[in-house]
DNA sequence: AAGATCATGTAAATCGTTACATGATTGT
DNA sequence: ACAATCATGTAACGATTTACATGATCTT
């Protein structure tokens, strides 16, 4: 099974919610309301771009001006619609992510028990910044998204990033708790 | 700032709680432990592990035999040890993961709620799995580990994912209620 | 005897990030 | 004038995965 990189589409999706835009629009776009899941950088948002375009997935249309520089603002084709729903369509590949966080804490053990408690309490702080930028998200788009179906699959995608974020607090919460008491019942060994 | 790989202290972290361990062993070991937070593929196992050897992290033994095939065991030395404990020690980079899951709902209003609901259950009978097997790993563990530091440590980064199981059912059915109520409303529009 | 699994490794492909390079436009 | 930010791209690097290659040992 090949790789298939999921770039692509995630230009086509955002071209798709904001049509016309130009490379520096859709890094914008992502950084203020995918960033938490999706993140594209210049260096692979210009190439996929021009690759969409032979494709025949996207079209440019540059904006004429007399100097060097030009802005491309790039729209979805039939084509590209039906790619990206077809993309949409397909099932979901489990990920195999890493968590640094976690592989430290399994070899744990290793270290005293306040460098683990660190671990924590920066994930903590982490975590409580995320959950004040998600309220203000919600708040944000809850005012500002007039399309009922936009709104709800917004609303859907951030209360998953709200749910992780408070139920990884509460772990936060245990966990430290825990420490605590290993690190109280050690005193007496 | 170098992109700096964390495969190496994962390797060290293994040979940490299994020592004298075979490139082989420490695949299996984190295939039965690790493996829904951290693993690694043979490719990177090896050439890991001889590096280690040339940076005197590791020392290798390598069991004499009349046949060709050698299996060689890895052990950590002091300054093995050591590097693993200062890596325990730094803080975390904050990953920037991508969801793709996620990814596909933020852009649903693409496609028929169905397509949606779908993703969502197949996720929910995922995570079910995950739960199911997570279940068995705490018996297993309970029973098993004598070392009451690493049986604590163990508990907390199995307890991480099963929160993180357990809150992401929870939202999963939150969500698929909606998507009810969404094309019910649908249909009178 | 055959199949599973033990066991080690290399080569190539992929893919994403960082560094580099350039210049325009806008606001103070 | 100067800083920030708008705007587009290439080159090099680093890291991981997949495919390839080989053979031993153990169980039925």
């Amino acid at each position: 099974m090949p790789k298939e990189t999921k770039s692509p589409f995630a230009i086509l999706g955002m071209l798709s919610l904001y049509p016309n835009s130009s490379g520096y629009d859709i890094k914008k776009n992502m950084e203020s309301s995918t960033q938490f899941f999706w993140k594209e950088t210049f260096s692979s948002i210009y190439p996929v771009l021009e690759k969409l375009q032979k494709q025949k997935l996207v079209k440019k249309h540059t904006q004429s001006s007399q100097n060097k520089r030009q802005r491309h603002y790039y729209s979805l084709t039939t084509k590209g619609q039906q790619t990206l729903e077809d993309w949409l369509s397909i099932s979901i590949e489990t990920p195999q992510s890493r968590n640094e966080l976690i592989l430290k804490l399994f070899f744990g053990e290793n270290v005293d028990p306040e460098i683990n408690k660190k671990h924590l309490e920066e994930f903590q702080n982490m975590l409580m910044d995320k959950a004040k930028i998600y309220s203000e998200i919600k708040k944000e788009i809850e005012t500002t998204i007039n399309d009922k179906k936009r709104l709800f699959y917004w609303l859907i995608t951030l209360d998953y990033g709200m749910m992780q974020v408070q139920s990884a607090l509460e772990w936060c919460k245990r966990a430290l708790a825990n420490i605590e008491i290993l690190t109280k019942a050690q005193q007496f060994t």
